[in-house]
DNA sequence: GCGTGAGTTCAAAAAATAATGAAACATACT
DNA sequence: AGTATGTTTCATTATTTTTTGAACTCACGC
């Protein structure tokens, strides 16, 4: 439940030798970082996030650690993340062995995505549990007003679950 | 961060005295449990609504604190939240102190009030929020790239912020 | 092959969120 | 007015989520 108070907002500090966060980049980031929240991501994952996308090419591992004043450990796990939802992307210079990231080209496709992620298993999940419902509830002699609200549940159960592809459609097979 | 195993599904035990719940009234509860949480939800409240919507009249505070084995407190202010939705309303039986609550009649229009609460303030804040941005980064002689990135995220808002009333309507007014 | 630097893991600390319960409050009834 | 019942408040406790950092792994260039 969302306290409605403006939150704190972190300010983290770079560390020092890497440059800090332009006044831009860091509004950028409390931009990314509440649109994150409703979706239920982690404030480091957006931070990261909103790092590469205000950068103009690549950033390596370091530069988002030291710029951002982020552990390591947070880092490699945000840009796992961001990796497994299709939202960033990672490529090796020649020569080096550092992996330079950068955000993908559709943000909305990764959104799509990561809303998929979210609300698919759970549609998927209810609908046998809707029907054991259903079933116990009439064998328990339910009144007709609730098993009434219990059949209305399942249709827009089945309703959801025909309508959801429609709306976010899957990442295209290559 | 949703973690993808399932979770343990408290299992909360009615105090002595009071009906315990039926499997199918369990059931629903998880079933609530899950969609809330989807929305940031909390179990306590998911469960409140539950027992409301499986039960065939109103139910009063201490059937609800009894049955669910719940804290006042956590009754209290879930019902404070689940009216403040609009998802249940309470009346009084003349004779009686007691306040008997129950489910209003659409969840539909209750779930689009509670998104409501959650993305609009957020796309509100966000307008003035990228226009600085955009202003700030451009001063800063931002490449070209970011900046066309960031006049999408711009255009992508205000389409959102013209969308939204009409996907999700406000209440009526009386 | 070997040493080193880049990145990962994971147990533990910190922060955020939710639930509890006892005291305070409200009010319907006498 | 007094009282007992029903509800709310809120400081405290419990639980969950997020972050940290040091130990570890692995692969690259030599």
């Amino acid at each position: 439940m969302k306290r409605p108070v403006s939150k704190p907002v972190a300010r983290r500090k770079s560390r020092p030798s890497f440059a800090p966060l332009a006044a831009h980049e860091v509004e950028l980031a409390q931009f990314f970082v509440q649109m994150a929240a409703v979706l239920g991501v982690p404030r480091s994952v957006a931070e990261i996030y909103s790092l590469l996308y205000a950068s103009p090419g690549p950033v390596d591992f370091d530069q988002i650690h030291g710029r951002l004043g982020m552990s390591k450990g947070s880092v490699s796990q945000g840009l796992r993340f961001l990796r497994d939802q299709g939202m960033v992307l990672s490529n090796r210079v020649a020569g080096s062995r550092k992996e330079r990231w950068e955000p993908t080209a559709s943000l909305a496709a990764s959104l799509v995505t990561l809303l998929r992620c979210q609300v698919l298993p759970a549609l998927v999940q209810a609908s046998p549990r809707l029907d054991r419902i259903w079933v116990g509830a009439e064998a328990k002699g339910t009144s007709p007003a609730v098993l009434e609200r219990l059949s209305r549940l399942r249709r827009w159960n089945a309703r959801a679950l025909e309508l959801f592809p429609l709306l976010l459609p899957p990442p295209r097979a290559s």
